[in-house]
RNA sequence: GGGCUUGUGGCUCAGUUUGGCUAGAGCGUUCGGCUGAUAACCGAAAGGUCGAGAGUUCAAAUCUCUCCAGGCCCA
C-alpha cells in the first residue's frame, strides 16, 4: 500500500547520481531557450536598489582562452552574479581588443613574409587589413564558446570591439582633451630596430630573438680636458655608438681607482683594476688613489672626434655634453666600470640624457643610416661605421685592445639580423606632468589586498612619459595631420570633422583604419597647404585604457564611471590599470580613477608549480578542459582553492577531490529531501517554517542549524565582497559537507523513519527545515556554481513551488535572519558535538560497534557542560546508542576491565562494555538489519518498498535465542512483512546471499 | 641586475598584521568502524629541522639580516 502510494507521487526529479556533465548541458540548453541572461539584466535595469558600471578588460583576440584567463573569468562572473542577486544593475558586458601586435604577428605567419615592408608591398594594406580581420573572428568565436561553457552571464550582444570606427572615435576623445592640455606632442624615444626588415621591434618581440652572435669588444681611453695624460678607460660592443656619444657614466656609489700605467693615468672602477690590466696585458701599474664615483660627475672630457662631426663640436659648448655623470644602473662588476652614453643609441643613455634635459642628437634616417648631421659618417649604415671608429680610434692613439667576442644579443626573430637601437620620432603623452593627480586618483581605489597595491604605486611613482605611438598597420590611427607646407600640425577626433576639413578623402564611405585613413588630406588652416596624417597608429594600451568612454555613450558614461569592481591578473598593473588611470585622469582633469575597487589576481601556474608555456605544452585550454570536466566544479576549485592574490598551482586531479565532494553532497542532499518530502506529499507553499512553529514540531537540532545558517550568510557575504573567495568557499564547504551532512541527518534520520500518521508533523517540520536551508545554501552557491544551482533550482524548488521566479538568478541574496539566532543552543550543540566522539573513540577500543546498544555511558565533566548536554540528553543517548547516561564531576572509581573511557580536556567519556542477553540480542539485530539493509539496495529495491518476508539462515542456537525477542522491530526497520530466522539453508523462493557476520557466514534471502 | 611576491607533513592550504599552550585543517596512506542521500562519513596511527643560515628575545613559523628556489613585472 505505502509502497503504491510512493511509486504514484514519484517523479524522477533528480537522476540517483551527480552528473554534472549532463546537468549542466541541461541547464545551457534551458539558459538559451530562455534568454535568461538577458530577461535577467532587463529585469534588474528595471528593479534595483543601484547601478554598478563594469567594463570588460577586453582579452585580445589572439591565442585561445586557457586555465589562466578562466580564472579571472569566473571571478568576474561570481562578482557579478552576487551583486545582481543583492539587487543592483551591472553593465557586465562583453568587450575584445581586436588591434595590435599579435594580430598582425599571425597574419604574417599566415601569408608568410620574409618581412613586413615586403609582404605590404606584395599583398597590399587592404588585403592584411582584410586578414586581421578574418583572424580575430577566428579567435571570438572560440572566446565565446568557451565563456559559454564557463557559464559566463556576460553580455556578448553588447561586447564592444577596439577596432570598431565608433570605438576609435570616441578613444579619439582622450587624445582631443590631452592635446587641448598641452599633454600630447612629439618627442623622441629609443626603440629596437631591425635594420633588414626595416622597421622597429616591440619588447616582446625583442625577448623572442636573443641568439649567441659576434661583435667586435673595444677598450678605449677618453682624455680628462684638464689634463694632458688622465684617461677614463671605457669598454663597447658596439664602436658605432660614439659618433653619438654625449656622456659617460659611473656609479657614484662605487670605488673608482687612478692608476699609473707607463707616463698616463688611467680611471676605472677599482674592483676591475686586476682584471682589466690582465686583459689589457698590462704588467707593470700602480693605483695611485681610490675616489668615490660621485667625486668624478662632472669631470669633463675630451670627445675625440670634434674634427670629424661638426655638430659634435658645436654640442660640446654646451653645459654637461661630454662630461661624467652619475647613474646607480652602471655596474662595476663587468668591463671596466664606466659606460660611454649614446641617448640616441640605447634606453638607460636615453633615460640618463632625458633626466639631465639634453639636447636629442639622432643623426639617422629611417634607414638607420647616418644623415648629414653625423658628419665624416653620414651616408653610411650605422653598423657598417663600427671598423671605421675603430680605424679614427686607433689613429688618434685612443684603441686599448680590439678583439671579437660571442654574446647573447637580441636578434630581430624573423630575419635573424642583430638590432640595434635607434632613437626615433614619437609621440608621447606627457603623464609626467599630471602625475601627482594620478598618484591622488589611485589612492582612492580600493586594492583588497596590500601587495599588488605597493606594486602598482612604484609603478605610478615612477611617472614616465607614455609612448603611445607605433609604427605598424593593424591599430587604431594617431589622430593627427601635419601640413606639408607650414609644418603646422591639427588633431582631428571624429570622422564628421575630417569630412568636413578634407581635401581629399577615400571615397564616401571609408573606415578609420590604415590604408584608407591615411588617404584623407585636409586643409591647412595656417596657409591652405596639404595636411598628411602623421603614420602611426596607438599603442593598444591606448585603445583599451579608453574603454570607459569609449565603450559606452555619453548618457551612459556619466551612470556608470567611475565603474564600480575590476580585476584583471597582477601582470596588468602596468597594462590596463594603468593605462585606465592615465586617460581618465586626462580626460576628466580631476584625480580621479575610472574604478572604485580593483582586485589584482595571481597567476596560474601548472599542477607542479611551472608557468604555463606553449613550449613546455603544459597550458590547459578551456574548451578542452570543459569537455571532460564539469564547469561547476572547475569554478569551485578556481575559487576555493587559494587566495585571489596567490599564484595557483592548477591540477586537474584536484578537481575530483574536495570541490567534486562539495557539490556531490548538496546534490545527494537535495535527493534525500525529495525522497523523503515526495513520500510524505511535503506541501512548500504551506509546510513552511512558519507553519512548523505553529504546530510546535521545530526540534532543537532544525533549530541549531537555522541559527548556524544565519552566521554562514553573514560570513559567506563579508568574506565574498571582500573577494576572499577561498574562506567564503571554505565555509560554505564546511556547513554543506560538516553542519548538515555530517551532523544534521542524522540527527532527524530516526525522525523522518517512520510513516505513521501520528508524526507526520514532525517530518513535514523537517522538510520545512530542510527547504529552507538548502533554498537559501543554493542561492549561496549560485555565484560560484550557476549551473548546479540552476539545476536544483528548476528541478526541486521551482518542482515544488511554481510561485517562484523563472531562474535562481532572480531570487534576492539571503540575509541573516535575527529571529533563527541562538547563540546559546550553538554553544549547547558544541558540547554535544564534541562529546560523541569520545563515546566513538572509547567503543573503538572496546571493539563495540556503534550500532551494539550498551547499557550506561558515564560523563565526567564541569557542571555547565553538564547542564548543555542535559538539554541534549535525548539526542546524544540516541546518536550515541547508549541507553542510559549519568553525570559526573570527578572520575569515579571504576573496573577498568568494564568501563572503557575517552577523554578530550576537561570532558571525560565512561563507556559500560557489559552487555545482557537483551542488549546483545538488541546488536545482532541491528548487525542483521544492515546486511538486510544493503542486500535491499543491491537487489535495487526502493526504500519504501515494503518486503513480503526476509529469510535469515544458519546463526548459531544461540543467537537465534538473543535474537528472537527483536524479531517484529527488525521487521519495522527493515520494511518487511515478516522476518524468519532459519537453523538451516531451507527452500525459499528467492536466492540466498552469503553475509559475513563478526567472521562467521549468514545466509539471507529476501522476496 | 632591480621591485613586488611565494616557500609550513607525500599533496593542497590556514596560522605571520599584534612573537606566547603540544604548529592546525583537508586530501592521500595504514588499521578499525559507520552508512537506505552521498565515489560520502567516523575513530585511531604514521607523517613537520615551518626553504637554509645568522641575529633580536624569557620566548620566533611570526620580527631583522643574508642566502637558496619558484612566480610576476621591469632592466
Amino acid at each position: 500500500m505505502v509502497a503504491a502510494k510512493f511509486k504514484a507521487n514519484s517523479r524522477p526529479l533528480l537522476t540517483q547520481n551527480y552528473r554534472p556533465l549532463e546537468l549542466e548541458r541541461e541547464v545551457r540548453d534551458f539558459w538559451e531557450k530562455n534568454q535568461t541572461l538577458q530577461k535577467l539584466a532587463e529585469y534588474r535595469e528595471k528593479n534595483n536598489k543601484g547601478l554598478l558600471g563594469y567594463v570588460e578588460g577586453p582579452p585580445t583576440l589572439n591565442g585561445i582562452q586557457h586555465v589562466g584567463h578562466a580564472r579571472g573569468r569566473v571571478i568576474k562572473d561570481f562578482h557579478y552574479r552576487l551583486k545582481t542577486m543583492q539587487n543592483f544593475y551591472v553593465t557586465f558586458w562583453a568587450g575584445w581588443d581586436s588591434q595590435g601586435l599579435p594580430v598582425e604577428l599571425e597574419v604574417e605567419k599566415t601569408l608568410g613574409a620574409k618581412n613586413k615592408k615586403e609582404l605590404l608591398k606584395r599583398v597590399g594594406v587592404e588585403r592584411f587589413v582584410e586578414e586581421c580581420k578574418k583572424s580575430i573572428l577566428k579567435y571570438h568565436r572560440q572566446w565565446v564558446e568557451a565563456d559559454k561553457k564557463l557559464g559566463m552571464f556576460i553580455d556578448q550582444d553588447k561586447a564592444y570591439y577596439t577596432h570598431q570606427d565608433r570605438y576609435i572615435e570616441r578613444e579619439w576623445q582622450y587624445l582631443k582633451r590631452a592635446w587641448e592640455q598641452n599633454l600630447l606632442g612629439e618627442g623622441y624615444y629609443v626603440v629596437a630596430y631591425c635594420p633588414h626588415c626595416q622597421t622597429s621591434l616591440s619588447n616582446a618581440e625583442v625577448g623572442l630573438g636573443y641568439k649567441e652572435v659576434e661583435d667586435p669588444s673595444i677598450h678605449f681611453k677618453f682624455r680628462l680636458s684638464e689634463t694632458e695624460n688622465e684617461y677614463f678607460v671605457i669598454w663597447t660592443t658596439m664602436p658605432f655608438t660614439l659618433i653619438t656619444d654625449m656622456i659617460i657614466g659611473v656609479n657614484p656609489k662605487e670605488e673608482y681607482s687612478r692608476v699609473k700605467v707607463k707616463n698616463e693615468i688611467w680611471i676605472l672602477a677599482s674592483s676591475r683594476v686586476e682584471p682589466i690590466m690582465e686583459e689589457l696585458g698590462v704588467e707593470k701599474y700602480k693605483i695611485l688613489e681610490i675616489v668615490k664615483g660621485k667625486d668624478l660627475v662632472g669631470v669633463k672630457y675630451e670627445y675625440p672626434f670634434k674634427d670629424l662631426i661638426p655638430k659634435q663640436e658645436e654640442l660640446d659648448k654646451l653645459p654637461l655634453i661630454h662630461t661624467v655623470v652619475g647613474e646607480s644602473f652602471v655596474d662595476v662588476s663587468t668591463a671596466t666600470g664606466i659606460v660611454h652614453l649614446s641617448p640616441a643609441n640605447g634606453e638607460d643613455d636615453f633615460l640618463a640624457s632625458q633626466k639631465r634635459k639634453l639636447p636629442i642628437y639622432a643623426p639617422f634616417d629611417d634607414e638607420a643610416t647616418f644623415t648629414e648631421e653625423a658628419g665624416d659618417f653620414a651616408g653610411f649604415f650605422v653598423r657598417k661605421t663600427d671598423s671605421m671608429v675603430v680605424e679614427e680610434l686607433r689613429k688618434r692613439g685612443l684603441l686599448l685592445k680590439m678583439k671579437t667576442i660571442t654574446h647573447e644579443y637580441p636578434t630581430c626573430w624573423r630575419s635573424h639580423h642583430k638590432l640595434v637601437w635607434l632613437a626615433r620620432r614619437e609621440y608621447f603623452l606627457w603623464t609626467d606632468k599630471i602625475n601627482d593627480k594620478v598618484v591622488k586618483a589611485a589612492q582612492k581605489v580600493n586594492y583588497f589586498y596590500d601587495s599588488p597595491k605597493n606594486r602598482f604605486f612604484a609603478f605610478l611613482k615612477e611617472g614616465k612619459p607614455w609612448c603611445i605611438s607605433r609604427d605598424r598597420v593593424w591599430g587604431s590611427p594617431l589622430p593627427i595631420w601635419v601640413c606639408e607646407k607650414c609644418g603646422s600640425k591639427t588633431l582631428v577626433a571624429s570622422k564628421e570633422e575630417l569630412v568636413a576639413k578634407a581635401l581629399e578623402l577615400p571615397g564616401k564611405d571609408f573606415e578609420l583604419h590604415k590604408p584608407w585613413i591615411d588617404r584623407v588630406i585636409l586643409k591647412c588652416e595656417e596657409c591652405g597647404g596639404r595636411m598628411v596624417r602623421e603614420h602611426f597608429v596607438l599603442d593598444v594600451w591606448h585603445n583599451s585604457g579608453a574603454s570607459p568612454y569609449a565603450r559606452f555613450t555619453d548618457e551612459e558614461f556619466s551612470k556608470f564611471v567611475p565603474v564600480n569592481f575590476l580585476t584583471e591578473a597582477v601582470d596588468q598593473t602596468r597594462g590596463w590599470a594603468n593605462s585606465l588611470l592615465l586617460e581618465h585622469v586626462i580626460l576628466t582633469g580631476k584625480p580621479e580613477a575610472p574604478y572604485e575597487e580593483f582586485l589584482f589576481q595571481g597567476f596560474v601556474l601548472d599542477a607542479k608549480g611551472r608557468k604555463m608555456s606553449k613550449s613546455l605544452g603544459n597550458v590547459i585550454e578551456i574548451n578542452k578542459l570543459l569537455q571532460e570536466r564539469s564547469a561547476d566544479v572547475s569554478r569551485f576549485y578556481f575559487l576555493w582553492k587559494t587566495s585571489p592574490i596567490d599564484s595557483m598551482n592548477f591540477d586537474t586531479q584536484d578537481l575530483r577531490g574536495r570541490p567534486y565532494q562539495v557539490l556531490s553532497t548538496l546534490y545527494h542532499l537535495h535527493n534525500f529531501f525529495l525522497q523523503n518530502a515526495e513520500y510524505d506529499r511535503f506541501n512548500a507553499k504551506k509546510n513552511t517554517l512558519q507553519w512548523a512553529k505553529k504546530k510546535d514540531s521545530l526540534k532543537t537540532p532544525d533549530r541549531w542549524l537555522l541559527s548556524k545558517l544565519q552566521n554562514l550568510v553573514k560570513e559567506f557575504t563579508e568574506r565574498a565582497e571582500a573577494c576572499e573567495f577561498n574562506f567564503a568557499l571554505s565555509k560554505l564547504e564546511d556547513y554543506v559537507v560538516n553542519i548538515l551532512s555530517r551532523e544534521y541527518v542524522p540527527m532527524i534520520r530516526r525522525d523522518l523513519w517512520s510513516d505513521d500518521p501520528e508524526t507526520l508533523n514532525r517530518r513535514l517540520a523537517v522538510y520545512a527545515t530542510l527547504w529552507y536551508i538548502l533554498k537559501k545554501l543554493v542561492l549561496l552557491f549560485n555565484p560560484a556554481t550557476p549551473f548546479l544551482s540552476e539545476a536544483l533550482y528548476q528541478k526541486v524548488y521551482r518542482e515544488l513551488d511554481n510561485s517562484l521566479p523563472e531562474t535562481v538568478n532572480l531570487e534576492n541574496w539571503p540575509e541573516p535572519d535575527a529571529n533563527l539566532e541562538d547563540a546559546a543552543l550553538e554553544k549547547e550543540f558544541e558540547i554535544l558535538l564534541q562529546s560523541l566522539p569520545l563515546v566513538y573513540s572509547a567503543r573503538q577500543d572496546a571493539q563495540l560497534k556503534r550500532r551494539w546498544p550498551l547499557a550506561k555511558a558515564v560523563v565526567v565533566a564541569p557542571k555547565k557542560v553538564q547542564g548543555a548536554l542535559k538539554k541534549l540528553e535525548a539526542l546524544f543517548l540516541e546518536l550515541a546508542n547508549i541507553k542510559e547516561v549519568e553525570y559526573a564531576e570527578e572520575l569515579p572509581e571504576v573496573d577498568s576491565k568494564r568501563w572503557a573511557m575517552a577523554s578530550e580536556a576537561d570532558l571525560h567519556v565512561l563507556l559500560d562494555t557489559h552487555r545482557d542477553k537483551a542488549l546483545e540480542g538488541e546488536g545482532i539485530m541491528r548487525d542483521l538489519a544492515r546486511r538486510v539493509q544493503a542486500l535491499r539496495k543491491e537487489l535495487g529495491f526502493s526504500p519504501t518498498d515494503i518486503l513480503e518476508s526476509i529469510h535469515i539462515a544458519e546463526l548459531d542456537s544461540a543467537s537465534i535465542q538473543l535474537l528472537k525477542p527483536y524479531v517484529t522491530e527488525m521487521e519495522e526497520l527493515v520494511r518487511a512483512k515478516k522476518v524468519h530466522v532459519h537453523g538451516e539453508r531451507v527452500e525459499v523462493d528467492a536466492d540466498w546471499h552469503e553475509r559475513k557476520l563478526d567472521r562467521k557466514k549468514v545466509y539471507v534471502a529476501v522476496l
